[in-house]
DNA sequence: TATTGTTATACTCTATAACTATA
DNA sequence: TATAGTTATAGAGTATAACAATA
């Protein structure tokens, strides 16, 4: 169908086309924040790659650290991340002996950190607090707190548009 | 080796923790980009799936759709997507007689829109319309022109923590 | 030599459904 | 009946390496 006529229906592209393409979807949100959190994300990983660590591993050592005793489900809630995610996650920390168990319940089990893994998670804060640092450099301190605040309001968002508060993940 | 006593470690799980876990991520800029964009991201899947097209479809649609003649590569450029992975999505698109190509180059594909796919682009921009205004709702125009500058700002920045203005994926 | 499109492949994160055992 | 943990599985998205054809 393009080439019915022998002449080619984007023949302008070989020649008056501009350098930079109009991108109607600069403008959108969803599409900034993507991509934004991509480079930052992308940035996280190559960081804690230098100490064996993936970004939502570095996360739940941080989180555990601060909250031991706390249920793997209390933990998968607060990060958003769902019970079935959270056992291979747990399993490959449990399994590097970053973590340990136990059953406070019989059906839950409290997640708390071994020497190793606190030691591991000091290290991944100064490794984390240094990749933000390298972000947060254009900003100063009231406009990086708007910034945060707008996030956290998005994240709030319900389906109907009004800002709320359910603060943890949902299942 | 937590149950070597007889009693847990973290036997206050079971009677004086808070309900609020103490969340020492929660200022973490990168944290908080990805949890806003996942939740905006899952919005817009869900919209998007009414008229059969996911997020990174119904942004190339629009993207071909003000620039027709453009080639995949440079598509894939503009949107960060790499060129291994434009295939499956183009392909995609092309079955699904949304997009059309034309060589122009014997190695470059020129890419446009069908009709259907036009059709398919006005429906798709009317829900993500519709969808970024649900998160816009909170937010004044000002704020919003502020929240976007920092979310580009943060893409631009380089790995030195400079901000610079590559504005396009790289690879 | 560099670029375009392609194949094949792998890894991360996420999602659902179903099962068990406990509360 | 609801919850915690688990298993199995599937689907997106993204990453690399290599190749052929072309510029």
């Amino acid at each position: 169908m393009l080439s019915e006529t022998g002449n080619g229906l984007y023949d302008d592209a070989m020649d008056a086309l501009p350098d930079i393409i109009v991108d109607p979807v600069e403008c959108r949100l969803g599409y900034q924040l993507r991509r934004a959190s991509a480079v930052m994300m992308a940035d996280l990983g190559m960081a804690l790659a230098e100490i064996g660590l993936r970004p939502a591993e570095a996360t739940l050592l941080s989180l555990i650290g601060v909250n031991p005793g706390r249920s793997q489900s209390d933990f998968g809630r607060q990060l958003g991340i769902k019970r079935a995610n959270m056992v291979p996650l747990t399993a490959a920390m449990l399994k590097a002996g970053l973590i340990e168990r136990e059953a406070t319940d019989g059906r839950s089990h409290a997640l708390g950190l071994t020497s190793k893994g606190e030691a591991l998670r000091a290290r991944a804060e100064a490794i984390i607090e240094a990749h933000e640092a390298r972000f947060r450099a254009g900003f100063d301190d009231k406009r990086l707190a708007a910034l945060v605040a707008d996030l956290i309001a998005i994240r709030e968002t319900s389906p109907d548009g009004r800002h709320v508060a359910p603060r943890a993940g949902r299942e």
